[in-house]
DNA sequence: CGTACATTTGATTTGAATCAACGTTGGTGG
DNA sequence: CCACCAACGTTGATTCAAATCAAATGTACG
């Protein structure tokens, strides 16, 4: 965890955070926000950066504010499994156990809030609601790992990969149902998210494509055409 | 809901209960937890019985007391995923959702204690402590659903089965390392569990008892014979 | 003791993985 | 500006692990 202490960071005011509604920090009165607010510190990413490992001390939770970290896990002989996407507004890491048990990565430029854990839990001691709040995105954060459970078990690679388009979209909500949007990761992502290999993936998008059901150009810009039949088939 | 309401229940003092330092209300001192307690309606299940069901108002939160409760997600067609076993100690449900979001099933006899959401939302005003150790049951049952997100995704059979079976073992660590116990599930829920279907699940059972990893004896009862080389296996 | 259910085992099929080229994209330096 | 190269993505041929289909056997219980 070097590279979050030890760099420049940004002291941003949450009054000008863009996730302030979504993020744990939401729950928080406008005092108790001022000296929150204080404890913590942003950092930005590239795209690929490792964020957190398995094993390290669990030090810091994080608020992810812009792009998206895949969270992941690796077995001995390197295959790997993502076990979550953080979207911003999603809370990083938890404040219970020692030591992280998953990989944490930066997909595309990301910014992130972190908070130290040793300093959330002092904190709270005169501000018992921010455990509520926490409470409640980790909550929310295993009706969707129990959601991915259904997916992984149960699903076939064409309703994996329509849900996971729909997943996608879901993050687009306020535009107009057929806008275009950037798909963030790159086919071998996709596959680890959704316990396939990267040929499946290929073949099932240039399947949904060939029957008109969705739309790909520029490489990476997707358009569900038809997002109906799209849902029927997840 | 109405079978936890209706009927005949023990009001169990604390003192008592089995899983008193496993459950999440072990964080509650003397005086608070008498107060909790009061709150507290215990139940008993027979085998296979439903407690409760996706899209109901999600009205009680559960400590498993004794047995084992299985949650799990349907999809339309029927196919169905285990997300969840809930042993002795293990929390049951949330108190963020406004409805369950998967179902609850007895797996042979089994007694849970249950406290309305209501009442606990209303005892935490004056004792915060119970968000913080509901929190830590929560964070336990997401670490755990993310290492079968990992299994389910990324493990072969085998793998699976193996994992399967040390994650029973876990349970009866007070006992000899190579102490024999009492298989709760069936094939069927097994392969509910584990992504597979019976025959496969049948099978590798078939596998690791020839090649004497495993014994199997009154149908049921099961002796880890290496467990080394299972734990290698998974 | 018989019926229903659970489990095992075998034969076959199949969806996804693997193996193997080939195409595309984007960045770099000549 | 284009040639080169590396990373990423697609497509095809083949293999393989697990699913499906189909009996047969084992077990629990009224």
């Amino acid at each position: 965890m070097n590279n979050i202490t030890s760099n420049h960071y940004n002291l941003d005011k949450c009054n000008n955070c863009p996730v302030r509604d979504l993020s744990f920090c939401n729950a928080l009165d406008n005092g108790a926000l001022e000296e929150f607010s204080a404890l913590s510190k942003t950092k930005s990413f590239q795209d690929g950066q490792l964020i957190f490992s398995e094993g390290k001390t669990n030090e810091y939770l994080g608020s992810v504010i812009l792009g998206i970290v895949k969270i992941y896990k690796l077995l001995d002989d390197g295959r790997q499994q993502i076990v979550s996407l953080g979207f911003p507004g999603d809370m990083l890491g938890n404040i219970i156990d020692s030591e992280y048990n998953y990989f944490a990565e930066s997909v595309g430029d990301t910014k992130i809030c972190f908070y130290q854990v040793a300093r959330i839990n002092n904190f709270a001691e005169s501000n018992p609601a921010i455990y509520r709040s926490i409470l409640g995105k980790t909550t929310e954060q295993l009706g969707h790992a129990r959601e991915w459970l259904l997916l992984l078990g149960r699903k076939t690679a064409q309703e994996k990969i329509a849900s996971f388009l729909l997943l996608l979209a879901e993050h687009h909500k306020g535009d107009s149902p057929n806008q275009a949007f950037k798909i963030p990761l790159k086919r071998q992502e996709i596959a680890d998210f959704l316990g396939l290999t990267i040929e499946t993936v290929s073949r099932h998008f240039s399947n949904l494509k060939s029957k008109q059901l969705i739309r790909e150009y520029a490489g990476h810009m997707l358009t569900i055409v038809d997002y109906d039949q799209l849902k029927s088939l997840a």
